[in-house]
RNA sequence: UCCUUGAUAGCUCAGCUGGUUAGAGCGAGUGACUGUUAAUCACUAGGUCCCUGGUUCGAGCCCAGGUCAGGGAGCCA
């Protein structure tokens, strides 16, 4: 029996086994929160309706204890989930030491380091729900499609792409690289099976310390023969708005209990557009407005809002602590206001932060170069514009990978595609369409000054029946930092692993 | 690797221009209260002010070096 379940069962007597979220006292009655994995309960215990002892017992139940409780299912609007337990029987399974983890804020590095006990409470447990629903479909939506899940090998013996920084290991005596991406593996296997898609970890040793970065995540790549780039893109936009749909259907409780305001995911249904590399570059550079907004303009309103809204913060903080001065005020007053301070001041650090970061993503993008790579302020700036992901294609070939092919119309670009995702969130999917001629790849393969010899087996891919292909790789982490509007990716995975995190 | 901010009680923070015995709230413990939602109220306990060295009559505060962390850049999904 699962609290989930507790609806349908009015006035009948249930069993639930679970952990203390929260408890609270008042004569002959105590308040228990039981959370069981499945959702949170409230349990009341009435001194006359149990034993004296049992009554005892539910008094010492700390935060985070075990226990087993039988009782009555009762509708209550008031409550979560619209029922509360009326207590019949109360066994304790364990009463949990002092916990760490107070009803209140706390730090990110204290929230890290305790990551397995952070992991049951309400938001982590919601997030990590709505994670398991893109999960479940990814496979959904591939499975139908006909696709063949395959995955690609950990352990590398060569660099696929050669310039980010790998993870050594010790194979047998050889250096063994931890995979960077499955792409070269899924192109042989979608040259067997057609269709496939691989689903693993993949590690980068990346000193990157930023909201976006992890040194362990999982992607998602899918590999098509017989596809070309624009097909590529209807793929990424049908798959991303299967996945978008799925967690508006299933996760709407989650959605609320992390407070994500769900319009954008709503609009993230209709088609998304396609830009080309000129083309975002212009509207980057305020050259070319988007729906009647200029890029440039709209920073600037931006700046102007955050600064109104640090002199409002400012003012209140001043307000409340005026009103803390005067003596006589009632203590659950005083800490009301001094926790709306600490609120304030929380909110003052983004607000200052983003003062301080406005001016700089003007000037990057009133001087970005032409053929360069976008820069993450870059792709703030352009998907501040939209309210759907934004599909950008074509870019200048020096800047992409070796295996894209060129555009045969137009040899300065190469058919790569990066989806950004909307509200500041950035690249989410990197692909493109396949570079299908072996001495084209071999020039490209000199020219990044890779080895050639550990890439003798993809060339092989060439010889033997080389066809049009394309296809894409998801990082699954920052899709759910995106779906569920994180502050930081590190949210996004149960234990995730970092420049200067392996604990726990 | 670079830029930037920070480290004070179990947690979140305050601590003025260097000054005598370092503070608050939460959490914990004890007690009060029959409907609480981070309950409320009273009392109690709780400190290597990150480390090393320096300046000074005097350092939580100033200086130098280090460690760790937050945010950002580069790079990327």
């Amino acid at each position: 029996m699962y609290i989930k379940e507790i609806p349908q069962f009015e006035g009948k007597e249930v069993v639930l086994k679970g952990w203390v979220a929260n408890r609270r006292d008042s004569k002959g009655l105590v308040f228990i929160n039981l959370r069981d994995g499945s959702g949170l309960c409230q349990c009341i215990a009435d001194a006359n309706k149990i034993s004296a002892e049992e009554f005892e017992n539910a008094g010492k139940l700390s935060l985070e204890s075990a226990a087993e409780i039988h009782g009555t299912v009762v509708k209550d609007e008031r409550q979560i989930g619209g029922f509360e337990i009326q207590v019949t029987k109360l066994i304790v399974i364990q009463i949990a030491e002092e916990y760490p983890i107070a009803k209140k804020e706390h730090g990110i590095e204290f929230l890290m380091d305790k990551r397995h006990l952070w992991l049951r409470s309400q938001r982590q447990w919601a997030i990590l729900r709505i994670r398991n629903t893109i999960i479940y479909s990814i496979h959904q939506f591939f499975q139908k499609e006909g696709f063949v899940q395959m995955d690609a090998p950990i352990f590398t013996g060569n660099a696929c792409e050669g310039t980010t920084n790998l993870f050594e290991t010790d194979f047998y005596g050889d250096p063994a690289y931890l995979s960077q991406s499955g792409q070269l593996y899924g192109e042989a296997m979608a040259m067997a099976f057609g269709k496939i898609y691989t689903f693993g970890p993949t590690f980068r040793a990346e000193k990157s310390k930023t909201r976006r970065h992890l040194s362990e995540f999982w992607m998602i790549e899918p590999e098509v023969a017989f596809m070309d780039i624009h097909e590529n893109m209807d793929l990424i936009e049908n798959f991303l708005q299967f996945v978008i749909r799925a967690v508006l259907d299933n996760c709407q409780n989650e959605l609320k209990l992390i407070d994500r305001d769900t319009s954008i995911l709503e609009s993230s249904l209709k088609k998304f557009p396609r830009l080309s590399y000129d083309e975002a570059v212009a509207i980057i550079k305020g050259e070319k407005d988007v729906n009647g907004q200029n890029s440039i303009k709209s920073l600037e309103d931006e700046l102007a809002k955050v600064e109104l809204a640090i002199a409002a913060a400012n003012a209140e903080i001043a307000d409340r602590e005026a009103k803390l001065a005067v003596p006589g005020m009632k203590k659950g007053e005083i800490n009301f206001n001094q926790n709306k301070i600490a609120t304030l001041k929380n909110d003052l650090k983004d607000l200052e932060e983003q003062q301080r970061n406005i001016p700089q993503w003007i000037q990057s993008a009133k001087n970005f170069e032409y053929g360069n790579d976008l820069g993450g302020s870059d792709e703030t700036v352009i998907t501040r514009l939209f309210d759907v992901p934004v599909m950008v294609y074509d870019w200048p070939h020096e800047v992409k990978a070796f295996y894209l092919k060129r555009n045969p119309n137009d040899q300065r670009f190469a058919r790569g595609v990066d989806v950004l995702a909307p509200e500041g969130y950035g690249e989410i999917v990197g692909g493109g369409e396949r570079e299908t001629d072996e001495q084209k790849l071999r020039d490209k393969i000199i020219e990044h000054d890779l080895p050639m010899a550990e890439f003798e087996w993809y060339l092989d891919l060439r010889k033997y029946g080389s066809v049009p292909h394309a296809g894409f790789g998801l990082g699954l982490e920052r899709l759910v930092t995106w779906l569920c509007k994180l502050k930081h990716v590190r949210e996004s995975i149960p234990f995730p692993r970092m420049y200067g995190r392996l604990l726990p």
